[in-house]
DNA sequence: GCCAACGTTGGC
DNA sequence: GCCAACGTTGGC
């Protein structure tokens, strides 16, 4: 089993919005580079655990937990002309983007990204990085693990 | 709204 | 295959 960070902006998808889904999943579309692709086609698994992040708002940081709900399979957004994820050169005989389902599992107390910061433990997180842009990234089992202990007040 | 970083595109 | 231009991300 696996961890991952998953960004998604608030306005568009928030922790909340995921629990009022019905059977509380969402499709992870609108993903749009490949390096964050591939890691949910090729290393992601059902039941992966994953850090629910808000990105682009005024307190960024970790809302929630929620797991990986299906294999990938094609980004349905991709084929849609109205949709702001469109994308021309993608067909449905050769999909270019793909999307797992997301699950709720819980809300936290939010995490922030100041706070992350302040953890010598998480010095060397992906998201933590310098001009870190990848929506989706791998979180090492330790640092979930003291994030989980240390950062959301219980196990 | 600014801006730095970085991925993608496309001409050559 | 290089590389400049362009678009996007995302914290501040």
């Amino acid at each position: 089993m696996r961890y991952w960070l998953m960004k998604s902006e608030p306005d568009d998808c928030s922790i909340d919005d995921l629990a009022a889904m019905p059977k509380q999943t969402v499709p992870w579309y609108g993903v749009r580079n490949y390096q964050a692709r591939n890691f949910m086609r090729d290393v992601m698994k059902v039941g992966d655990q994953v850090f629910f992040y808000h990105s682009s708002c005024p307190e960024p940081g970790i809302a929630g937990v929620a797991r990986v709900a299906s294999p990938a399979y094609p980004d349905e957004t991709q084929f849609d002309e109205k949709s702001r994820f469109y994308d021309a050169k993608s067909t449905p005989e050769n999909p270019r983007w793909l999307n797992v389902d997301v699950a709720f599992v819980r809300k936290t107390p939010l995490v922030s990204l100041a706070e992350l910061r302040r953890h010598e433990a998480l010095a060397q997180m992906r998201v933590l990085q310098p001009a870190n842009r990848l929506s989706i990234t791998p979180v090492d089992p330790a640092e979930w693990q003291y994030i989980v202990k240390n950062l959301m007040g219980k196990a």
